[in-house]
DNA sequence: TCTGCGTATCGTAATCTAACGATAGGCGGA
DNA sequence: TCCGCCTATCGTTAGATTACGATACGCAGA
C-alpha cells in the first residue's frame, strides 16, 4: 500500500453521466443468458470483485491507485482490468500519463436488470 | 430434444418456502466480496445461466429433463449442476429414482442483494 | 532531447475449466 | 431376483485462466 500522492484531484474526465435512461434490450432470451453470462463471469473472481467496489464506492475516477489497494502485481491488476473492459463494465480514459477508470453505469444497470430477471 | 415423457407429475418436494424472511449478512466487506464473486462465477458459463432460467420459470423442481434442453451431453450438464449446487444456487432432492432439482431461493436473494449494492 | 513514472503487453508456468465417453451405483418394475 | 432407466463419477483431452517478471510504450517535466 505505498502512497504515490495524487489520489486529491478528483478530475472527472468520465462523469456519473447516463444514469437516466432505460434499457429496452429484452431481460430473458438466448442473447440475453449470454450476456448474462458473460457479465458474471467477469465479475467471477475477488480481485474483481474488489476492483468494482472500489470504482462504485468514489464515484470519480481512480487512477493508478488500483494497484496499490490490491494484494497483486501491477501486471496481474492491469489483466483484471482489461476483462472487466471487455465485458463493458468499467472503462478506462486516458488522462496524461495515467489512465482513469470508472465504472460504465450502462452495463452495471444492465447487470442488474438480468440477474434481478431470474 | 427427445422426449422421456414424465414432466407430467410436478412432485412438488422443494416447495418455494422460505420467500420471506430477511437477510441479514453484510453486502460489502471482504466475506462478501469473496461471496459475490463465488456466486457470479458460478452463474458465468451460459449453460449454467440456462439452466438457473429452466428452474426459476418452473417453480416445481425439474428432473432429467434438464438434459433435454441443452445441447450438451449428460455428464457435462451433471456437471454443471454440480457447479450451481456447490455455490448453493441450487438443490437437489433425490426422488425416487431420479433427481428433482429447484432453486434455492435465499441464495438467489443473497445474489441480487449483492449485486445490488455495486 | 532525455529521463522517469505509470500502464499495457509479452512470454511463461501452474492451475482450473469444459467437454466427452465410459462406467458405476441406486431405485422401481417385471 | 434381475433388468432397465436415470444420475453421478472417473479419466482424459483441449483450451482458458491466473499469476508473475520482464519489457515496451507514451506522456510530462527537467
Amino acid at each position: 500500500m505505498k502512497k504515490r500522492g495524487h489520489a486529491a484531484q478528483p478530475s472527472l474526465s468520465c462523469s456519473p453521466s447516463g444514469s437516466g435512461e432505460s434499457d429496452l434490450r429484452p431481460v430473458e432470451g438466448e442473447v440475453a443468458d449470454q450476456e448474462l453470462a458473460t457479465l458474471t463471469k467477469a465479475l467471477g473472481h475477488p480481485a474483481r470483485v474488489q476492483i468494482m467496489r472500489l470504482l462504485v464506492r468514489r464515484e470519480t475516477c481512480v487512477c493508478g491507485d488500483i494497484v496499490d489497494e490490491l494484494p497483486l502485481a501491477q501486471s496481474t491488476v492491469s489483466q483484471h482490468l482489461k476483462v472487466l473492459k471487455e465485458a463493458g463494465l468499467i472503462k478506462g480514459e486516458i488522462d496524461g500519463p495515467r489512465v482513469c477508470y470508472c465504472v460504465e453505469p450502462r452495463t452495471l444497470r444492465r447487470l442488474k436488470s438480468l440477474v434481478g430477471s431470474l
